[in-house]
RNA sequence: GGAGGGUUAUCGAAGUGGUCAUAACGAGGCGGUCUUGAAAACCGUUUGCCUUCACGGGCGCGUGAGUUCGAAUCUCACACCCUCCGCCA
């Protein structure tokens, strides 16, 4: 969400913004939320100084109380209702106008960073640098959900009669793959200076708001019935509605933080033929990162994060990408983001594994995160990537490390988390 | 799920319909006096948001409604905290 004095001071920059976004549908909004709030303040200033007035006149009311001048009271009571009934039509309209112009201002895309590079939509995305030599073994691989029925470690069939499309049972050493590399992430980024949590996974609907997009709201958040509450989509989404209406202090940043938790997601969209299995899924779990930080730090900080994931699939010996998101790929709220892809040996191509975000100041906006600096307070900004995301990101670990005979090398890595185990074999 | 108590500034806390919310009082923070330095003492200062070129004005006592000329104060709903009972991994 933009500052709707940026907007009123920079109405072309908001809209050569939504021209980049390729969301040319939203230009008139522009013109016509700088209306309302001209609209909005007029109202705004007419009903304070009603306001105003009635204050006075109660002030007045109450000297003349306790000077027991009756008849005078009621002349002045009087008076003040009637300018009631105006500063009860103008409090309607400001209720009305604000709501109109918060409407308006939740779905003004956030303004992209200069480096994102412009683009329609994701085949417009563009590769950053590849780590790793992906190569492509002399055997073939088969799907992935074949790998992990072949080790005894997949069973989609009752998944599907006990929850439906989406949902999975992972068995034997590949659920414990699965722990053992989410344990190996957790330590990872606590070695490198993160501090590990565990959040709520479920919030309220302001947190839900503050940190999302309507859109992606729509096409994510499972609601809980009765309740005001939704299941994360990503720990991401209670790790920074952890800040809701806080005031920092700037010698207390940069907050580094990384989560475990369950994500759960409606995926609302096609999936399509190579999205069977494991990839898209309505629950997966996730070690995640985010980072508070101050606006100037925010840059440096997203190179940083990005790099983390990098280096964890490297010491998985899995080969990976960064592409970077285009313009009209990114999320209303970011200002820059970049996908980790990892390497698919058997599409012969790179897949997301995980995706690295710089929202600005657009989460700390919503819902209200400042900092209190010297020179007065402002809004943080806020930061958050991916570490691993399974059961998907064993499509790509299983890919990269198997043996023609169906077995599955483990790297020297993960071994502590595996019982020491060198390999996963077919029993 | 049930019963009771609570939520006021950085913290503790007073205020139970007006004329002390520019929030008493106490503590903490910051600046100063004093001191070789520190402590103590003393003096001053210390909330956020909206609006206005400015002066100023408005809003905020957990949140949202309501009663009233006027609400921290009365009514209702909700959230959270504490104590006890019930249930429970």
């Amino acid at each position: 969400m933009l500052d709707i004095k940026f907007l009123r001071e920079n109405p072309d920059v908001v809209k050569q913004n939504i021209k980049n976004k390729f969301q040319d549908s939203k230009l008139p909004l522009v013109d016509e939320v700088i209306k309302l709030d001209s609209e909005y303040r007029a109202f705004k200033n007419e009903a304070d100084s009603l306001r105003g007035g009635r204050n006075k006149l109660s002030k007045e009311i109450g000297m003349l109380m306790a000077q027991g001048k009756r008849e005078e009271v009621e002349a002045v009571k009087k008076q003040v209702t009637e300018n009631a009934r105006r500063l009860a039509e103008l409090e309607v309209l400001e209720g009305e106008y604000q709501e109109k112009i918060k409407n308006i201002m939740m779905v003004i895309p956030n303004i992209i960073d200069p480096s994102v590079p412009i683009g329609k939509d994701d085949s417009e995305n563009v590769e950053v640098q590849r780590y790793g030599e992906p190569a492509v073994p002399n055997f073939d691989i088969p799907y992935h959900t074949e790998i992990m029925e072949g080790l005894s470690g997949l069973d989609l069939e009752s998944a599907r009669k006990v929850a439906g499309n989406g949902f999975y049972y992972l068995m034997g050493d590949i659920a414990r793959l699965h722990s053992a590399i989410i344990s190996y992430a957790r330590d990872f980024m606590i070695d490198r200076g993160f501090t590990y949590c565990i959040p709520p996974f479920m919030i309220r609907s302001e947190v839900v708001t503050g940190v999302m997009s309507f859109a992606e709201m729509d096409a994510m958040m499972y609601k809980i019935e009765g309740e005001d509450l939704f299941l994360i989509g990503t720990s991401e989404h209670s790790m920074i509605g952890k800040f809701i209406d806080t005031i920092i202090p700037e010698n207390e940043l940069p907050y580094t933080l990384t989560s475990y938790s369950p994500c759960f997601r409606k995926e609302k969209g096609a999936h399509g033929i190579e999205e069977r299995g494991v990839y898209r899924i309505h629950q997966f779990e996730k070690q995640e990162m985010i980072v508070v930080c101050k606006p100037e730090e925010s840059p440096v900080w997203f190179d940083k994060l990005w790099q983390n994931t990098v280096d964890l699939f490297r010491t998985l010996d899995i080969p990976v990408r960064t592409l970077e998101c285009c313009s009209g790929d990114l999320a209303d709220l970011k200002v820059k983001s970049i996908d980790v892809e990892a390497w698919s040996p058997r599409q012969k191509k790179y897949f997301e594994v995980g995706s690295c975000s710089n929202l600005g100041d657009a989460q700390a906006r919503r819902l209200r995160i400042r900092v209190n600096g010297k020179d007065g307070k402002y809004f943080a900004h806020t930061l958050n990537n991916t570490v691993v995301a399974p059961p998907r990101m064993l499509i790509a670990f299983l890919e990269n490390n198997l043996n023609e005979d169906g077995s599955v090398n483990i790297p020297v890595a993960l071994r502590p988390y595996m019982g020491g185990k060198e390999k996963i074999e077919k029993k």
